[in-house]
DNA sequence: GCAAGCCTGACC
DNA sequence: GGTCAGGCTTGC
C-alpha cells in the first residue's frame, strides 16, 4: 500500500493475515516469561496481565473484524471457567511477529511473550500505541466480541438490509462502524463505495435494496482482494530492508485526491465524513439527489 | 498539521 | 438510542 507512514495499516485483511501467521507459528505451543515495556497498551493492570498469559498453552486464534482472540489453555486441570483468551487489537500501527529471542528489540517494542524453551517470542511493536493487549474471561470476550457486527466478509444480504434501515447517518460512517460491520477501516470503506459508485455522504438509510446489494458485494470484494494482496505485502514486509513500493494494491480512490479517476478521468476529491477523510469520484459517485 | 481506530461523553 | 466531536499518539 503506498502509504506515506511506510507502515501497513492494519484492516481487515492485514489482521487475517496475521492470524493465520498465529495459527501456524503460535497455536500450541506454551507461553513463558512475559514483560510489559509500556504498560498503556495493557488493557488492566500489566502484572496482572503478565501472570495470566505466562505458563498457558495457546489453544487456538480467532477473529472478528479487527480483533484477534488467543485461546489459552486453563490452569487447575482443564476447569474451563478458569480459560483465559488474550485479546489483540492493532489500532493503527500494531505489529505482532514472532522473533528469536536473540535479536535485538526493534524500537516501539511494548511487549515480549517468551514461547516454549524461551529460543522465540512473540513481540508487539506499535509506534503510535493505539492498539491494546488485555488477558480476559470468556464472559469478558464475548461481551467484546458481541458488539463487534457481522464480520464485513461474512454478513447476509438480509443483515446487510436489515441494519441500514432507518440509519441516518452518512454511509461512510456506517461502513466503518464495528457494530454494524466488523472489519473496515477507512481506507476500505472508500474503495467499497467507489465499486459500489456510492457518494460517501449518503444517508445509509436511504439506499435501496439494489444498491445496497451492490455495496454489500464490493465489500466483500475489496476485502477478498486485499486479503489475497496483502498476503503477499505482508511477506515482503517482512523481509524488506527499507525498500518501498511493496504495498502494491492498486488504491482506486484512497489517497489520490486531484488524481484521475480510473474509469472516467474526473479528479478524484476529497471531503470530511464524521471527522474523517474521504475519497470518491464525484462523476462515478454523485451526491445523491434528495440531500440531507 | 495531518493520518488512523477506538473509546468516551455530550447532544438531540 | 443515534450521531458526532474530541482525545490519544508519532512520523512524515
Amino acid at each position: 500500500m503506498p502509504l506515506a507512514t511506510g507502515f501497513v495499516m492494519p484492516e481487515l485483511p492485514e489482521v487475517e493475515t496475521v492470524l493465520r501467521g498465529l495459527k501456524q507459528r503460535v497455536v500450541g505451543r506454551w507461553l513463558g516469561a512475559a514483560e510489559v515495556f509500556h504498560p498503556q497498551i495493557i488493557v488492566g493492570s500489566p502484572d496482572d496481565f503478565v501472570r495470566e498469559v505466562s505458563g498457558h498453552r495457546v489453544l487456538g486464534a480467532w477473529r472478528k473484524g479487527k480483533a484477534i482472540a488467543l485461546e489459552l489453555s486453563a490452569l487447575n486441570g482443564g476447569d474451563a471457567a478458569e480459560r483465559r483468551y488474550m485479546l489483540v487489537r492493532l489500532g493503527m500501527t500494531g505489529q505482532l511477529t514472532v522473533h528469536a529471542s536473540a535479536e535485538p528489540l526493534e524500537s516501539h517494542t511494548h511487549a515480549r511473550l517468551a514461547l516454549d524453551d524461551g529460543r522465540e517470542e512473540i513481540r508487539y511493536r506499535d509506534a503510535r500505541r493505539f492498539g491494546r493487549l488485555r488477558c480476559c474471561t470468556r464472559e469478558e470476550l464475548d461481551k467484546v466480541f458481541g458488539r463487534l457486527g457481522p464480520d464485513a466478509p461474512e454478513i447476509s444480504r438480509d443483515e446487510f438490509l436489515n441494519s441500514l434501515r432507518g440509519r441516518r447517518g452518512a454511509i461512510k460512517s456506517w461502513l466503518m462502524n464495528q457494530q454494524m460491520l466488523a472489519g473496515l477501516g477507512n481506507i476500505y470503506a472508500d474503495e467499497a463505495l467507489y465499486l459500489a459508485r456510492i457518494h460517501p455522504l449518503t444517508p445509509a438509510g436511504r439506499i435501496p435494496a439494489l444498491l445496497a446489494e451492490r455495496l454489500r458485494r464490493a465489500v466483500k470484494k475489496v476485502l477478498q482482494q486485499a486479503v489475497e494482496r496483502q498476503g503477499t505485502s505482508f511477506r515482503d514486509y517482512i523481509n524488506l530492508n527499507g525498500e518501498p513500493g511493496n504495498y502494491s494494491m492498486r488504491l482506486r480512490v484512497y489517497q489520490r485526491t486531484g488524481k484521475p479517476c480510473r474509469r472516467c478521468h474526473t479528479p478524484i476529491k476529497r471531503v470530511i465524513v464524521a471527522g474523517r477523510s474521504s475519497h470518491f469520484c464525484p462523476h462515478c459517485q454523485p451526491r445523491p439527489r434528495c440531500r440531507r
